[in-house]
DNA sequence: TAATCAACTTGACATCGTGTCAATTGACAC
DNA sequence: GTGTCAATTGACACGATGTCAAGTTGATTA
């Protein structure tokens, strides 16, 4: 029976990640994440000392429940660095719309939340040391363009990755999810690739 | 002497402009505005509606001093395509930094206000069509690469000139302005151009 | 049975920024 | 002198976050 009672904090973060999906990380409230819940909104804060920090866990959260890491641990089996930069921007690619509507709550506290440009700092950091793998991976086969640095050539991957760049090309331009990934991945591999 | 009296809506319009620059965006208030031109905030609510309105009217009047059409207008002097997309990436990379405090603030009402994300819109949409003019040019001159429609390599072209792209590049990565023009010119040089 | 404790509730309140309203002042024009 | 216009002062409403105090409820424990 100790299975079916799921604990507040947990709920609590299930609600705020669905509510945040479902409204595209627009106007959540902590009063609406608690309704949702069923509890009331000072109650929340018995479990997270603000927002931001409520927010942050629910990347947390999220990350666990969806694996990321599991999905990225794939990428030990590709063959060779461009297969690798494939599978990364396949993975990584199908992860945003997954996570879009908490990414972009986040990114609009950022700008004036100091915790919060921390933590999103942080988590896309994680991102930046695959990509830095694998331009090295690239760069130990002898197979990155000359033009680049191993540096500059990891800052280019990583900024190509960015959730705003997706939500360009997808939301503005109206890229399906597919081109999306097929294009980039042809863009990033000539560019980078000798 | 008519000159010297400056009107006190051009006065709110360079002070907002003034504090945005020099606040990257970031925590420009009313008040604030109204503190630097000296008058009281309300006064602010004679000469603009809103705070979204204000900052429309800020980009407008930027634009007009720094005279963005004028340095696009030099774009009709290039003698080819690829002479055409380099000037442009050039231009618009160079004014991205006089103008990206504002630029930053309007990214962030835009969320939240109806108005400011159809303003933002249809500023980005000019850039868009300069944009669609040089790979329409790139195209007549068959030197559009064959894996881009032109629809497309215009959603690219124009995602990459973003100024959050510019921002990521250059705040977060820390490239001088001169290596973000010249590794965008060659990468999309690169990219397009067969 | 009674005391205790944790989780939660209710209601009130402070803070901050935006936006509104009413009454007033001072200068300039006719 | 009267009207008008730009600006001022002060008060206030609103929405969202966050805090605080006092009370309820249900399960555990002495």
């Amino acid at each position: 029976m100790s299975s079916e009672e799921i604990d507040t904090r947990t709920r609590i973060l299930d609600a705020a990640w669905r509510l945040l999906e479902q409204q595209q990380g627009q106007g959540v409230k902590m009063g609406d994440i608690a309704k949702a819940v069923g509890i009331s909104r000072q109650a929340v804060y018995l479990h997270f000392p603000n927002r931001t920090d409520l927010l942050i866990a629910t990347l947390s959260h999220v990350d666990e429940v969806k694996g990321l890491d599991k999905r990225l641990a794939q990428l030990e089996a590709a063959t060779n660095s461009t297969e690798m930069l494939r599978a990364c921007v396949e993975i990584w690619g199908n992860y945003i719309p997954e996570i879009y509507g908490m990414a972009k709550a986040m990114l609009q506290t950022r700008d004036t939340d100091e915790a919060m440009a921390a933590a999103w700092d942080s988590a896309m950091n994680c991102l930046r040391e695959v990509c830095q793998q694998i331009i090295e991976y690239l760069a130990s086969e002898n197979r990155l363009s000359s033009e680049w640095s191993v540096d500059q050539a990891t800052d280019f991957f990583w900024s190509q990755l960015s959730i705003t760049n997706w939500e360009t090309l997808t939301k503005d331009c109206g890229w399906s999810q597919q081109q999306y990934i097929e294009k980039m991945t042809s863009m990033l591999l000539k560019v980078l690739v000798s």
